[in-house]
RNA sequence: GGCGGGGUAGCUCAGAUGGUCAGAGCGCGCGGUUCAUACCCGCGUCGUCGGGGGUUCAAAUCCCUCCCCCGCUACCA
């Protein structure tokens, strides 16, 4: 993954672009945290690195809204833009490369490749006919429709019949499995492999890969009738910023790509198969690492969501952290970046809490980290003068200590097991506070054991200064505010890698003591005093959701009697109904009540029918409205009436 | 329902091919110490390794079965 000796190929390593529809959350700022961190690491050993992060600018959401914040399209995707970018700074990202699809570079890019496919038979234009949903900008299946609506979003599709351009993933399947197959470390994790290599077994599709033209769109060449689907669009942004077909020796330099890190979401339709179909269409070999990982939930395991408004801000949570611990922002930004990185096994799902983000801060930074560096010093400073003495003879003791961290830490990134490579580091920390215990330099000094006293200091000091290497890809104002109070800074020394050994330190170096780095945090009075920032929270989120009489006066509900009722055939959670709604013929409505209620127990019942909802076809059953039933997933209780009431009275 | 991944101490998690595998860190308790941000050090507590059956001299580790959780998918108007 990180390669092997070969100097001349640059480390190129992507995050996703991003869609400009949101400001960045927790989500996007893991996986390009997780970016830099391998950015970083491969700087410091000194390879020529290319992290490419940026914007996906091109769809008719973006159209859309720009149209509802009052603004031209470019206008909006710039202030989006200007958003990501600060964002990335403030989390101490280090792209070398911001791409945005809306780029002439990209656009010429995009054209070049989709033209070179219609010339190679692997892009062809058929007719089309289906279901598409325009919001989503997605072409549909009949197997894929949602009675009758779109899957992702719910709202009713149309039946279109147009020519359109297809990409032959199709005609990939077999070689890409193949690779796959062959190619352990093309996939992580395990479990997303084994999904992506499900997804390809069950058959792919030929992709559609263009759009009824759209002015902000990037247009087919020589069709004036289309525009590249957005996807199409969006993944080539990694062959632009290598300077495919534009720059032969800068391509060379950095394809293919070594790591490419995204959220478990985009892995197996887009990044594991369409992805590298396309490039073997290109002829150009496939990027060595694909890497989903894991979602964040909030500290109740809920799924982050718009609706829940449960989203975690970065920037709030950095805020927090200062005020509650008194740490600079800059060292807060980086207590952050160690806990999405360390709390859980890149590659799976997290919950994310306050509780485990202020744990982690005192037990790991403050007491461990933090600790070892204010304790450390204050003893060069008392002992000899702040100066670095001479290692002497006896010096030496944690050179394996350091030496098996450094190679932990290696194999652990290697395989993007960041979680494993911090807790070795970690374990290094701790041998070291433990190292200073033993040797008792205070009592050495006192009975004037000078090269004894002399070799301890050294060591300590020596390791904190390796310490300080191995932690700056994960945490870089840290790693630099250690390396400032070691005096290193001043000294004009430059980190890197190789130097994270025993002995590197030169003896003479006038120790910078500064001030605790990670004040601890009263982790129980802290949370104590903002009991209601989660119901605070809520009730955000109510007002955000909040509808409009009017809105709401557009729903019928009715009270109507259930009739019959019977199990839908091959079907485990549906019933199929007909309630009386005082209407001339009962309704037939089909109900996802089959798991909790049999057919009897319903007849005769009293039910809540919303009844103006449109129809819909469910397993090829007309139903006519929707039963109301109690329950967050599944529908645990029927809602009814206290009292007898008519079918058809209406429900207010 | 199908496919995939999981269920191991209060919490977060380690534990290929069966025999120091009953663990680490955090938390908690006790004791010690004091260079340090009440820190550090030592000791300790807690687990029927999801339930049940089986194979074996021996199973968290293999087999069967059941329960629960997550992801994808299908039928939740």
């Amino acid at each position: 993954m990180t390669g092997t000796g070969d100097a001349q190929k640059a480390f190129y390593i992507t995050s996703p672009i991003y869609y400009v529809s949101g400001q960045p959350h927790i989500g996007t700022a893991y996986t390009t945290i997780a970016c830099d961190v391998l950015a970083r690491y491969q700087r410091l050993r000194g390879r020529d690195v290319v992290f490419a992060t940026g914007t996906d600018e091109h769809g008719q959401k973006v159209v859309r809204g720009a149209a509802d914040a009052g603004m031209s399209p470019q206008d909006f995707v710039d202030g989006l833009v200007a958003d990501y970018k600060r964002a990335w700074e403030r989390l101490h990202v280090e792209y070398s490369r911001f791409i945005r699809t809306t780029e002439p570079e990209h656009t010429r890019l995009v054209q070049r490749v989709f033209a070179r496919l219609v010339a190679s038979g692997d892009i062809y234009k058929a007719e089309y006919t289906g279901w598409y949903c325009i919001p989503c900008e997605t072409y549909l299946l009949e197997q894929d429709l949602d009675d009758g609506n779109c899957p992702e979003c719910g709202r009713p599709t149309e039946q279109v019949s147009q020519e359109a351009y297809f990409f032959r993933t199709s005609k990939y399947a077999d070689a890409l499995l193949h690779h796959i197959e062959e190619h352990e470390d093309f996939i992580g994790p395990d479990s997303r492999r084994n999904e992506v290599i499900a997804f390809i077994k069950s058959g792919l599709r030929d992709s559609c890969v263009s759009r009824t033209r759209s002015d902000w769109d990037i247009p087919v060449p020589d069709d004036e009738s289309q525009s590249v689907y957005v996807w199409f669009d969006a993944l080539l942004n990694y062959l632009t910023v290598a300077g495919y077909g534009d720059d032969e020796d800068r391509f060379e330099r950095i394809w293919p790509a070594d790591v490419q890190l995204m959220g478990k979401d985009i892995l197996p339709r887009f990044h594991a198969t369409i992805w590298p179909a396309m490039l073997m269409a290109l002829g150009l070999p496939l990027p060595r690492t694909l890497f989903g990982h894991g979602w964040w939930s909030d500290a109740d395991g809920q799924k982050m969501s718009k609706s829940k408004g449960n989203f975690i801000d970065p920037f709030e949570t950095v805020q927090r952290l200062v005020e509650y611990s008194g740490t600079r922002t800059a060292f807060a930004v980086d207590a952050l970046r160690y806990y999405v990185l360390r709390e859980v096994p890149f590659g799976l799902d997290g919950s994310f809490s306050m509780r485990g983000l202020l744990s982690r801060f005192n037990a790991d930074l403050a007491n461990d980290l933090g600790n070892l560096l204010n304790r450390s010093l204050p003893l060069l400073q008392r002992y000899v003068d702040g100066i670095v003495p001479e290692a002497g003879p006896a010096s030496g003791a944690l050179a394996e200590d350091i030496a098996r961290t450094v190679a932990g830490m290696e194999t652990q990134l290697e395989r993007l097991n960041y979680r494993d490579a911090l807790i070795a580091l970690w374990q290094l920390i701790a041998r070291c506070n433990k190292f200073v215990d033993e040797r008792e330099p205070w009592l050495l000094h006192k009975q004037g054991k000078r090269v004894e006293l002399d070799a301890v200091l050294y060591d300590v000091v020596d390791c904190i200064r390796a310490v300080a290497i191995l932690v700056s890809p994960f945490m870089p104002e840290v790693g630099e505010e250690v390396w400032d109070q070691l005096g290193l800074k001043h000294a004009g020394t430059r980190m890197s890698w190789a130097d994270a050994r025993a002995g590197a330190l030169a003896p003479g170096t006038h120790i910078n003591r500064g001030v605790p780095i990670f004040p601890r945090i009263d982790i129980d009075g802290v949370l104590a005093e903002q009991p209601e920032a989660a119901e605070e929270q809520q009730a955000a989120t109510a007002k955000a959701n909040a509808i409009s009489f009017k809105q709401f006066q557009a729903v019928e509900l009715v009270t109507g009697k259930v009739v019959e009722a019977e199990r839908v055939p091959e079907a485990d959670k549906l019933l199929v109904l007909r309630v009386d709604v005082g209407e001339a013929q009962p309704r037939q409505i089909v109900a996802g009540l089959a798991e909790h209620f049999n057919p009897r127990q319903l007849l005769g019942r009293t039910v809540i029918v919303v009844a103006n909802l449109e129809p819909a076809t469910i397993r090829g059953i007309e139903s006519n409205g929707m039963i109301l039933a109690a329950g967050e997933k599944q529908p645990l209780a029927l809602i009814t009436t206290d009292g007898e009431v008519e079918p058809g009275h209406k429900v207010r």
